[in-house]
DNA sequence: CTGTTAGCGCGTTCAG
DNA sequence: CTGAACGCGCTAACAG
């Protein structure tokens, strides 16, 4: 960069002091007007502005928040992320963005990064390989240190911070209702490994619902995909045995969209042989033929949610400040991949 | 944040200056082995940490980078910033993303910011807007302050900067010569405003891939979107006259669809009547039904070339900077929606 | 081998 | 009404 014009360089050309200038920019009354008046015209003119690096290091802040987040090239995360950058920029903070790229050492990597003087406060959603590992010390010492912390969708029970989430049983239940109520009686889950925590909440709302329905859980009909081998391989087996489902609910839209193609290639119709409930509502989902019924998350709220929580931690002095958890509601957008029923009944 | 350790407490704490201390962390050859053993142990124990901020103003540079994108939820532009991001974090940088909203406003307002001791480099895909605006005087007066800049993707031809564009001219012939080789004598484009470059761009291979395959403009079959009324009534045309187009080539994948979806209401079947064939491949294109054939743009290996030439740029000490135009190979993934000829010639 | 001084740019007492 | 002095945390040139 071109060097700025800086307090000094105004204080000289008046040939008057540091301090006068930046006090007459502020128009203090303890300057006389017609200086103020002098020094405001020619820093107008020059554009001066205060240098944002003397200004951190002076208030020990920065007006930037940064967010890790495990994946970017995922809707669901550019949502929250638009969430928390509208009110971020509203509030007149800057936001950072990092990638965990779903791993431990690079959350690590991030947050000691981000707490040495980089932002003020961070908002998280865990990677699935701390998740996994269950190592969670670096969130301690962060909020030990006393740098603002908020979780949200993937948290972690055990560490005490603001957390935002979306009502993930709920949505799962709501799914797994609506496929009861289209009249499946044998409906398959295509969830996560169980140490991921989304996965989790949304298997206990689908068996919950199960419940409800007074159906029998079959564990034939529970997959737990593992993401490092191939989707369509693992869920073949869906399709192999006897007992073929007649819903299946998909804690994510690319299970969702990947096990219509699958049943497809078993030749089976959806929505007529088998209905399909996805999570997470984006773009595939809107476009996959059928259309795909899923469960919405909001993540723009959940993102805004998480940034007014944040907000809430960095201004609070309260040495007793109190964590909250916000739940975002989440509801089901019908579409093809559950018409059958809704057909019939007309 | 809880105060942290700095060099002035561990000065006290050994009765010794600051400068000794700093000197004793950066090993120097100045500094009795003994001393400086003792004073690491103690920084080590308290883990010390050069506070950022001070770094910062004393070196005037952050080791931050700013991308500037007109939106986040967009598969293409978060490949990029994936691309970005990985070889910023090799080189130790960090990245700050904002988001123009496809606003000339924003987009000042986000340069104005970054420009401000914030970060050593921008990169930035020009808004709609700003495009459409033809006012490029923030671009200008940045690079007269010496920011380093680098465009992609959406850049302005005027402005002499570093750039990155994929080879639009190129994808847009490949995707038109395809149809035309498939045997479709009829083909339409669904593209932007003449405004947006990238559209304009990929118009013009199209055009050229015509003529280069003997077939007439027929303007009738440019469509030209506009975003903000509704995509699906503007396309309903295409089908309503009498020259109902035999292939069809869209400018990206949002558009792909729809008109597929469109084309599908209108009793036509896709690829066998129609053929398509989109632009930016993600997972709508692949998971669409048919799956469909799309230019893909690279969108990573953008983002590491965007960010190579802003290193290059902000390492470079000449007055006489050179500034170059990357430009990244597209190629064409072939799917479902252009099977058709495929198949026939089996 | 160690310490003093100056400076990065700003804001804020506290004297004058 | 104005300016000198100090501190934020760190580095580097210069003395001793």
């Amino acid at each position: 960069m071109k060097q700025k014009i800086t307090l000094k360089k105004i204080a000289k050309e008046f040939g008057v002091s540091i301090s006068t200038v930046s006090k007459a920019l502020k128009d203090s009354h303890e300057i006389s007007l017609e200086v103020k008046e002098r020094i405001q015209a020619f820093a107008k003119y020059y554009h001066y502005k205060p240098n944002n690096l003397a200004l951190n290091l002076r208030n020990q802040k920065t007006k930037t928040i940064g967010v890790i987040i495990p994946e970017i090239v995922h809707h669901f995360f550019t949502t929250v992320i638009t969430g928390i950058e509208k009110l971020a920029n509203d509030k007149g903070y800057n936001v950072m963005i990092c990638l965990s790229n779903e791993s431990y050492e690079k959350e690590v990597l991030n947050m000691d990064m981000l707490a040495n003087g980089v932002v003020d406060g961070i908002i998280v959603s865990v990677a699935k390989e701390t998740e996994e590992k269950g190592t969670y010390d670096h969130f301690r010492e962060l909020i030990h240190n006393g740098m603002p912390l908020v979780m949200f969708d993937r948290v972690i029970e055990e560490i005490k911070c603001n957390k935002v989430i979306a009502d993930d049983k709920g949505g799962a239940f709501l799914a797994t209702d609506k496929l009861i109520n289209n009249g499946c009686t044998k409906i398959a889950i295509i969830t996560t490994p169980d140490y991921v925590t989304v996965g989790c909440e949304r298997k206990e709302g689908y068996l919950k619902a199960l419940e409800a329905g007074n159906l029998k859980i079959n564990k034939d009909l529970i997959i737990n995909i593992d993401d490092k081998q191939s989707v369509e391989d693992q869920l073949q087996i869906l399709f192999l045995n006897e007992n073929i489902p007649d819903g299946i609910f998909a804690v994510n839209e690319i299970y969702a969209a990947t096990v219509m193609k699958v049943a497809a290639s078993f030749g089976y119709h959806i929505p007529d042989d088998i209905e399909v409930i996805g999570f997470t509502d984006s773009l595939i989902s809107e476009f996959a033929t059928p259309s795909i019924t899923s469960v919405s998350q909001h993540g723009r709220s959940m993102g805004q949610k998480a940034f007014e929580l944040l907000l809430d931690e960095i201004d609070s002095e309260d040495s007793d400040y109190q964590y909250k958890t916000a739940l975002i509601q989440t509801d089901l957008k019908v579409r093809n991949s559950t018409k059958k029923t809704h057909l019939q009944k007309l």
